[in-house]
DNA sequence: CGCATTTGACCGGCGC
DNA sequence: GCGCCGGTCAAATGCG
């Protein structure tokens, strides 16, 4: 199966993180607009389909995210891996009881054609929460990744204007590698 | 019986 | 300061 991503530069794709996904390109200066994934419950749609890097949207925006738009072009990021979502810049300053620190989430949005919205990703998702935002008709549920100490979470919705294309969101990286079903 | 899901309550940020 | 709004919690319920 293959995704298209439109608007993400390479270390996003890695930061996506989904188990046993391989990217389409292979120079680290191509985009990378599509991956392939392993062979999953994505029975009904064929491929993933990015319309729009929706950054910008207040919508999904993450207190405490950088505002800044091309972030990703930005953020000292190497492109050698899943880098550091997580900044633990504690440096020096010894027994300081201030834990606060800029602690950078990942984010990734992308639209999927599908009836269905709980696609199978290979991670196992704990739902947690379910709300109606005012600028859709449809709710947006709210997923953590049962893992043991894995911070990442995703949020699933209907396109408001186009209600066969799911948008998926995922926040953080995964500290582990391999599906957990 | 042990889990995930459900669903209203709760909470914090922000704009007015 | 209040109320809206998005996000999370948690008790009850459901399901295997």
């Amino acid at each position: 199966m293959q995704v298209e991503l439109i608007g993400m530069d390479n270390h996003n794709l890695h930061n996506i993180n989904i188990p046993g996904a391989t990217y389409g390109a292979e120079a680290p200066d191509t985009p990378v607009s599509e991956y392939t994934v392993p062979e999953r419950n994505f029975e009904v749609s064929d491929f993933f389909e990015l319309d729009e890097w929706i950054d910008e949207d207040p919508a999904f925006v993450v207190p405490g995210y950088p505002q800044n738009p091309g972030y990703a072009a930005n953020e000292a990021v190497n492109s050698s891996g899943i880098s550091s979502g997580y900044h633990e810049g504690d440096s020096s300053t010894g027994g300081g009881s201030g834990r606060e620190k800029t602690e950078l989430k990942e984010k990734v949005a992308f639209k999927t054609k599908s009836e269905i919205e709980i696609l199978d990703d290979g991670f196992k998702w704990r739902k947690y929460g379910k709300k109606m935002v005012k600028n859709s008709p449809n709710p947006r549920n709210y997923y953590k990744c049962s893992v043991e100490g894995c911070p990442v979470k995703k949020r699933v919705e209907r396109d408001k204007e186009d209600p066969r294309y799911v948008v998926t969101t995922y926040e953080g990286i995964h500290i582990h590698q391999g599906p957990q079903n």
